[in-house]
RNA sequence: GGCCCGUUCGUCUAUCGGUUAGGACACCUGGUUUUCAACCAGGUAAGAGGGGUUCGACUCCCCUACGGGCUGCCA
């Protein structure tokens, strides 16, 4: 019997899709979801200066990766544009705004008075209750006429409580002197004609909840369910800025954080319920509510995103990662992988993916099986690219050019040149990689393995090849 | 300036007046290990400060400090 939940996501396009703005999708997504509701997309659009179809397409390509997809058509504010003057107008016939007809300027200078004045810089507007029949042919905004005494309460799924005192709100503009409305009467139509049940947002639309509350009881519609949550921060506790590193979603995709990694640390950060940390999205679909919303802004943390992630990638399957890992090559635009490295990786990936967090990770592991052949070592490379053994591959490199390359060949020569550098001979792998990275080996990389990988791994290697 | 929100280990958090304040990440130690990693065992580590209320406060109230947001014919 209980009503259907609505919810919405519904971003500015003027960049990308920011990962603060994913979290808030993600967090809207999950409780429609998780309650057979539905998630709606509008684009907020209003704004022609600063609103650009690129823009827009890359907030749906965010979306897209992150895997979540909403119901029905995009909505494009701009287009509603006529309903919203409707809407204003009906206000108008309502009583509940008015025209009015001062000037930018006059505005302005009311303020500095005020301010000046040391009171609040709420512009109270001559016209609220003037005669029509004084009404100058002129350009004009309609306002709301708010409530000047008295309070209003929103009523939070998050932040509880909050009541504003309405003398701090002034009656402001839904309707601009050109015809176009402002966001404050866009967002109250457009939630409202959509049917939004739930609004789920950052919380630095909590003051301007109080403003739209006024709306919808102007206009006498049902209020919905609001749920500010707070912003994400960088892990400086500052709001996460450019100076932070990565502020879009796409970015950390062409870092090679897998998607349901991604959405399992997103939902986690500001989120919890009791000790659950690793999640599939079903699981979180199930789990998901507004109680479990802090009321803190989150900080960003890598180092725990690259271990959520590293279970993730464990857990996917092997088709599903490589399908994962072409994408994120694209994103991060690098050469696709040949027929023969995605045949190699496949085989390979059973012995490397629970030892990588993200994809970068997951083909530095996997180079052995990705290696052409055959390879010469490049001694100048080798002695520039490792701190650790560089003693020890400068005075290995000249042999190995001339060994067989057999395993019976190496693991002499190997075990030779640890012990006369005191030096586990594990410690060669490293720098051997390195040296080998886009060569490889004679006869093939699979015996460097067998000599320097693990029995465990060479094992399932065997039975992934047979 | 005014208004609003916030403050538990370094980080994400649990706790809904009575707990040795729990878990996870990170970190440290030990184990395992033919590298890295992974894994196993253990450890360090927290209620911003000050007043109340109460038999008893991390939990409720007030003040301060700090952080954030809003205060537009931007969204």
């Amino acid at each position: 019997m209980t009503p259907e939940v609505i919810t919405r996501f519904a971003p500015s396009p003027t960049g990308y899709l920011h990962i603060g703005g994913g979290r808030t999708a993600l967090f809207n997504w999950l409780y429609a979801r998780g309650r057979g509701g539905k998630f709606l997309l509008r684009i907020e659009d209003t704004d022609r200066e600063r609103s650009t179809p690129e823009a827009t397409a890359a907030i749906l390509k965010g979306l897209a990766w992150l895997g979540l997809d909403w119901d029905g058509e995009v909505v494009s504010q701009f287009d509603r544009k006529d309903r919203h003057a409707e809407v204003a107008h009906q206000m108008l016939t309502r009583g509940t705004a008015y025209k009015c007809f001062s000037t930018q300027e006059e505005i302005a200078a009311f303020r500095a008075a005020e301010e000046a004045a040391g009171r609040y810089p709420v512009f109270l507007s001559p016209w609220r209750d003037a005669d029509p029949a004084t009404y100058p042919d002129a350009p004009y905004v309609i306002r709301m006429k708010a409530p000047r005494s008295g309070e209003t309460v929103i009523d939070d799924q998050v932040q509880g409580r909050v009541v504003i005192k309405n003398e701090t709100l002034d009656d402001m503009i839904v309707l601009r002197s050109d015809n176009t409305p402002t966001y404050m009467l866009a967002v109250v139509v457009d939630d409202h004609d959509m049917g939004v049940t739930h609004v789920i947002r950052g919380d630095d639309h909590l003051n301007n909840a109080a403003r739209q509350q006024m709306v919808y009881d102007a206009m006498g519609w049902v209020v919905p369910v609001w749920a500010h949550i707070p912003l994400i921060h960088g892990p400086d506790g500052k709001k996460l800025s450019k100076r932070h590193g990565a502020t879009g979603v796409e970015e950390y995709q062409a870092m090679g954080y897998p998607a349901a990694g991604m959405r399992n640390y997103l939902t986690r950060l500001g989120w919890a319920k009791g000790d659950a940390e690793i999640f599939t999205t079903q699981e979180a679909m199930a789990m998901f509510d507004l109680k479990g919303i802090g009321r803190a802004p989150a900080r960003l943390d890598f180092k725990k995103l690259e271990n959520t992630c590293g279970h993730h990638v464990a857990m996917m399957e092997d088709a599903a990662l490589l399908h994962e890992l072409e994408g994120y090559l694209r994103a991060a635009q690098q050469p696709p992988l040949t027929r023969a490295q995605h045949d190699l990786l496949l085989r390979a990936l059973p012995s490397v993916k629970d030892r990588a967090k993200t994809f970068p990770e997951l083909i530095d592991k996997a180079q052995f099986a990705l290696l052409s052949r055959p390879v010469v070592p490049d001694a100048q490379a080798a002695v520039s690219l490792d701190t650790v053994s560089r003693g020890i591959l400068r005075s290995l490199t000249p042999r190995l050019q001339n060994a067989n390359w057999t395993k019976e060949a190496l693991e002499p020569i190997l075990t030779e040149a640890a012990a006369e550098n005191g030096i586990g001979f594990g410690k060669l792998a490293a720098p051997l990689r390195a040296a080998l990275a886009g060569r490889t080996v004679t006869p093939s990389v699979y015996d460097m393995m067998l000599v320097i990988g693990r029995d465990e791994t060479i094992a399932r290697l065997e039975d992934a090849s047979a």
